[in-house]
DNA sequence: GGGTCTCCTTGACCCAGATCAAACCGACAC
DNA sequence: GTGTCGGTTTGATCTGGGTCAAGGAGACCC
């Protein structure tokens, strides 16, 4: 499960907090001081664009703060989101120069980048970087076919909820314990980008969180910030099975 | 492109034609030797599940001929495929013991397998294996991330033809070189196992097949072979860029 | 205060695709 | 030939979610 990784890495290594996650879970002396060679910081705020999609991207990293998406779009104007990078996930990909989607800053974004190709010979002479990178890929492999499941097979109300399950998971694994089985987090987008992510319109979004919060499976404060009173009454909204199926 | 590399290694690497796509790129005598020894072939039927999701899997390999599927099913039986895995195609995860899916063979199918403990040895004192590993699994990501602009937002005839374009570029590049922009295939799965991959019903599959024949899209002998005209057209009716957006 | 953004909610109506049901079409067995 | 069985097609009807449209609710500025 990544979650532990991240904690065990937090701990482990001082020289990168959470920003290496994919470097440093046994990143010796010589190592860091490569990676501290090619690291720089770049912060974006909300609403702006890390890339778009065929742009040259000359770096990788991995978000340090805030929340991204990934987001491919038709020429007609559908758009759909393919990924969620929350703090510790990866961005970019090595042996490939263009961008393969936009990607966009939710919140405010602080990302942690290498630069490119002195990274992917990091890569070539330190083999557990690409063993590392290749656990990480297959996690977010999974979770894209997760995803899959979601899009093509459940209803409008078991995809919010499927959303607000990961998103509370995440958070709550990132910050505040859970007291009492009740959850408490902020929203990190828009409805629009819900729908984005969930293959809805807006106005779905809304009916069915609406709805949700009448049926006392969340309460809401303004538009984002939700209490989750119960969280294993979210996951049989969301239509998982007992863990919610989101643990790798 | 993935067709290129495995073009590539079929020539370069006598010992293993197709089979070893993962690891032939650069394979040298010893990675070689160590993997006959640690090979075996399975063969199994049209509709034999290989392994069911959960279940132990204590090897990886890959396609040799035939086609299977993964398949995700929720409780009340509602069922998603998560990937179609054609011959080159890498099957398991390094690094963990339980299937995560449903894999069952829709053709009849043969796997060279490798013992996953060894095969995970030979990946840690063979940098390149894991390179090369998620180069693989970085293409499958890609796949996966298309797959969801094709749940999430087209439409029922979008659908059809996105997966009738990726069966017929991976078989024309398996097979027969275009005589003159005509393709010709042979779909590897039933109506409902299209259903499953798309999100759809069975009934509507065959209504948007029918719907696609009547309209010289395709042409239908039987109910699996298949001539496309004029596949720019099928891309066109998929809704994709001109070149079909799967290059990766 | 009022004005004007952006984001969100709610209502009324519509349609693509689901559901229910019937029939069709080889292939294979007897 | 007849039976039957899996896979497929086609029709009739229903419905979840899309579309169009009108307000609401903050946040920020003047």
């Amino acid at each position: 499960m990544l979650h532990s990784d991240l904690a065990h890495s937090t701990q482990d290594c001082e020289a990168c907090p959470i920003r290496h996650r994919a470097v440093c879970a046994r990143c010796d002396a010589d190592e860091l001081q490569v990676l501290e060679g090619i690291k720089y910081y770049r912060s974006f705020e909300a609403g702006q664009t890390v890339v778009w999609a065929g742009d040259r991207m000359d770096f990788v990293g991995s978000v340090v703060s805030g929340v991204a998406t990934l987001t491919q779009t038709m020429e007609d104007g559908r758009t759909q989101m393919v990924g969620l990078l929350l703090p510790s996930d990866f961005v970019g990909r090595p042996g490939r120069d263009g961008a393969a989607y936009d990607v966009v800053a939710t919140t405010n974004l602080v990302i942690c980048c290498f630069r490119k190709k002195p990274f992917e010979q990091l890569m070539e002479t330190t083999p557990h970087i690409a063993q590392r990178l290749l656990q990480m890929t297959l996690d977010e492999l999974d979770a894209a076919r997760e995803w899959m499941l979601v899009l093509g097979r459940k209803t409008a109300r078991e995809k919010i909820a499927s959303l607000l399950a990961i998103v509370a998971r995440r958070d709550a694994t990132l910050n505040l314990l859970t007291p009492n089985g009740k959850l408490v987090f902020d929203l990190p987008m828009t409805r629009e980008a819900m729908s984005d992510y969930l293959g809805l319109t807006l106005e779905t979004v809304s009916r069915q969180m609406s709805a949700l919060k009448r049926d006392g499976v969340i309460v809401l404060e303004g538009t984002r910030h939700i209490t989750v009173p119960d969280f294993s009454r979210l996951l049989e909204e969301a239509g998982d099975d007992s863990d919610g199926g989101m643990l790798s």
